[in-house]
DNA sequence: CTCTAATCGAGACGGTACGTCGCGTCTTACG
DNA sequence: CGTAAGACGCGACGTACCGTCTCGATTAGAG
């Protein structure tokens, strides 16, 4: 025999319902305005939930917001964090740009639209958390500088790259991130001069 | 978007006072908690002043906080752009350290305390309108890419820098400056392998 | 206003165990605090009951008190109308007394504890209704006021019984009952000055 | 010369306005609905205010209802009690019956609006207050039950006066008052039968 | 050294959004 | 079918700030 409620874990249907509802309609509402103006009463009823159901599953818009991306955000994390590590850096850029032309929609939303703020420290204090418990591979920068250039470097080229009405390819965006970004970071080292152009 | 009367020559002593007041009062706070947790009837009263003075200095804590730092930021920005242009940019970085520096206290509460977010923001937005503005040199990058990475980069370093106990000296991170973003922004590369290390 | 399935003719002992359990309930928690303050999911939940199953027998709190009290309102005001009729109004106001000191505890909880206001209304109510059917006797009072009068002072005087400690016995409640209420509210008149005191 | 606040209680125009404002909305509503089942906030629109300025101005309801009602309960216990213990209680009555018809329109909403429970409360506590400080004369029924027995008397035949739409005249409920209520509540007697009827 | 007008503090006000509470209904799964 | 468990839509609650406003009192700074 096994324990009287069915299901340990299996989530209500309303339960699961509900919150889809708040995940779109949030995702929804930051392409047009920033988290900070969105009022949960109007995310609930564009919802079509009532506002304290909201209440009932996050305490705050942000946590909303970290049910939407947390997942995205770690998975991300794990993609870019090797970037500074690996020795050929360059596949592990293909490998995260590739990641995010996959999910291009949703990060388009969570990079270029009302929550970009937001998503950056996330995505910053994740990497920092993340990063603390890595060995700390012998660099020319300091650890957490490095993290932190690397990380706002990604974010600014990736909002860059999400914001473009016809993007580039994924494996051209992995050789700017490469070379102008994770590079540095990674070596303290400007490029030499006089190499060939990049872009389209 | 400063004062409301739009010369404010030959200014009432009063009017002189309140804004000092007010000003001295928001970066004193700004060294605890972010601005946007801030009320405005709070820092009326750390100011020693009525709340509806507040309002008729400035429309909002922005604006007040645009009152205190426009100038920098204007002073930063000049310094900063060229930095992607001149041929010798680790003397433009040099120049963009110092001056930074000179003004520790004050860089130190805005970039590091309960205003970084906006201000950031701001950099960025006085940079790109700056940026727009400049004949454009050849680069390998784009251009709004150019700035957007060694803006953020910059005021990555800068943070962590101004966040310090015991803060490197102006040279070396200047050094840091030109190797791990400027150059990188300014030209498209990673540094190569295997250069001599960077630290105090 | 009892249950909603009509007749509660053959019920289920599940029912009946449901229904019991929110009654004593009830009647402790007003020992305590007013109606209005006790939330239906608690009264549900010291009864040991789903609060769902609370509204599955009575649409409100005011059905549940009824359910406990309907009939012994029903039999109180049975015996309080007469007293206004009957030649011997004073062997009436015993029959009283008497009644409601053979079912003390509960008199007690309805009429000192947190149900008293709703009581008193209650029983106004179906006194008015019951006495609008009566043959009308002549009487000095419009037929409304005395009434009125009659079972506000009774339901006081009842009251300030049932808070005693240590209780008078039921024949000297009715004499000041006949006395002080039912003979003024009967006649109209004020007893002449002058007559030996009442008191235990 | 004299204090630096010119006049140091004289009210804000403004307070007064609102205050003023806000119960007239009260005593409008008071006339349709019950006091538990007005909202707030529907009160203040009412009386064409923000919500939170009645908070600013009164906790509750209860407060707001006390603020209009305070001094006339004041005033009509100040007339209730003496009726008593006066040697000439008809007179007393008379008095009292005199002063709630000079302030028909109040009272008729206090008493038979959607106040009524609540200001027999009222009524009842600020009596028990003031008989508790009072010299205790001598007399055949237990002073509080006494008391207890007035005010509620007296409270029904007011309700019952100020709901005729066709009133009688106040000395001839002065009458009723003093035979059916004030007289057997301070003597504990009965009027004795025969007597000639009251009425219009 | 006045006089007058700008500036001030104090704080009431109409609003908007907040997060909480209790309601009565509805859904699900058991026994 | 009656039940426990509990999610849900609803709507009032009381709070916190917002930005606007009026009110006298003060205080420059021009005459």
């Amino acid at each position: 025999m096994r324990s009287p409620s069915p299901p340990p874990l299996a989530e209500d249907a309303r339960v699961a319902r509900s919150r889809e509802a708040l995940r779109a309609a949030l995702l929804e509402m930051l392409e047009r305005e920033p988290l900070e103006r969105i009022a949960i009463r109007d995310l609930a009823r564009r919802a079509g939930v009532g506002h304290a159901t909201f209440y009932r599953h996050y305490p705050t818009k942000e946590a909303l917001l970290d049910d939407i991306a947390a997942d995205e955000i770690r998975r991300l994390v794990s993609l870019t964090l090797p970037v500074l590590d690996r020795a050929d850096s360059r596949a592990a850029c293909a490998a995260l740009t590739r990641y995010v032309a996959g999910r291009w929609q949703l990060w388009r939303v969570l990079l270029t639209g009302g929550a970009a703020a937001a998503l950056k420290e996330e995505l910053l204090a994740i990497s920092r958390r993340v990063a603390a418990e890595r060995p700390r591979p012998a660099r020319d920068l300091p650890e957490d500088l490095a993290v932190a250039l690397a990380v706002a470097g990604i974010v600014e080229l990736l909002a860059w790259w999400l914001r473009q009405e016809d993007p580039w390819p994924a494996e051209q965006v992995a050789d700017l991130l490469d070379r102008a970004v994770v590079g540095p970071a990674a070596r303290g080292r400007a490029p030499p001069r006089g190499e060939a152009a990049v872009g389209p």
